[in-house]
DNA sequence: GGAATTTGACCGTA
DNA sequence: TACGGTCAAATTCC
């Protein structure tokens, strides 16, 4: 058993699709002196990665790291050093599919009642599968800004119930989180004043807005200010494309849960920090 | 049986 | 050289 693993197979990494999907947003947001321009093909599959520091990244935090619209599938798990809790790592399902390089680090940071994760997002979904709200959401992004108004549109069905109709674990990690939300609902929602994110009345047509928190994962990739980017990103704020499809019909988890709970005291695109009610999200800050 | 997760090893980065 | 990110075989789940 201890016999040497066999080389690995070499990931297409450099598929001009997903250079195309990183393309602008990447280069937007990149610190000084990085470059995301994509190396040739490399005989070894590690050689492909790119080295961690020029890699796009933002971190949110949240209290429901799992339900941010996307299907994430697991690889790794790793204890840290000096971290009371491990390091997950996921990364999109449709990696092979459709080559997107988008991958999460979701890192507990304590032991609150909820707990708050750290999500560490690298690279923008390539896949072009865009968050698939359920019935329960309907959610839509206005046309790219004319005149720098990004202002969201996110409206709620009237039962605010999680669509189930994922497979598998997820199904059953939704489940969980459904019940655990449920937990949270009862919970005061100044509880993370800091952190929530509210709708502006005039820019949401959410009547709801009064009935549920309007907690909204800020979840802004870099490229989701750009304004030709919608298909390709629409947002992870649990926004889909409208016109975005996904190979199986589009029945991912609901993104409610995001919607709603998934709090954000900040989002930070490599060395910046958005703070969600400023109303620079979507803005060309990068 | 297929898909997803777990887990230990490998290896790049700092 | 320690740490952290990723791989992939083994295991588990559905």
């Amino acid at each position: 058993m201890a016999s040497p693993r066999p080389k690995r197979e070499s990931i297409d990494f450099e598929d001009p699709r997903a250079q195309e999907a990183m393309g602008s947003a990447s280069a937007s947001y990149s610190p000084p002196g990085a470059i995301f321009g994509l190396s040739p093909p490399d005989s070894s599959p590690r050689d492909n990665r790119k080295r961690r520091k020029d890699r796009p990244s933002w971190v949110k935090h949240t209290f429901t790291p799992h339900f941010d619209g996307h299907l994430w599938r697991k690889y790794g798990q790793k204890n840290i050093k000096d971290s009371a809790f491990p390091r997950l790592y996921y990364r999109c399902s449709y990696r092979e599919d459709k080559r997107c390089l988008a991958s999460k680090l979701v890192q507990q940071e304590n032991c609150d009642d909820p707990p708050l994760f750290k999500v560490t997002y690298t690279y923008e979904h390539s896949c072009n599968t865009a968050p698939v709200p359920t019935p329960d959401v309907v959610a839509q992004l206005p046309p790219p800004p004319a005149s720098g108004d990004s202002s969201l549109f996110v409206r709620f069905d009237s039962t605010g119930a999680a669509h189930s109709h994922s497979h598998g674990d997820t199904h059953r990690a939704m489940m969980m989180e459904q019940e655990r939300q449920r937990h949270y609902q009862s919970l005061p929602a100044p509880a993370w004043p800091s952190m929530m994110l509210s709708f502006d009345s005039s820019s949401s047509p959410s009547h709801h807005h009064e009935h549920h928190p309007a907690f909204l994962s800020a979840e802004l990739p870099p490229a989701a200010s750009s304004s030709t980017s919608s298909s390709l990103f629409s947002t992870e704020a649990g926004l889909p494309a409208p016109s975005t499809t996904t190979t199986d019909g589009g029945d991912r988890f609901s993104t409610w849960d995001s919607l709603r709970y998934g709090l954000n005291d900040h989002v930070q695109f490599g060395d910046h920090v958005y703070l969600p009610d400023s109303g620079n999200a979507g803005d060309d800050h990068y």
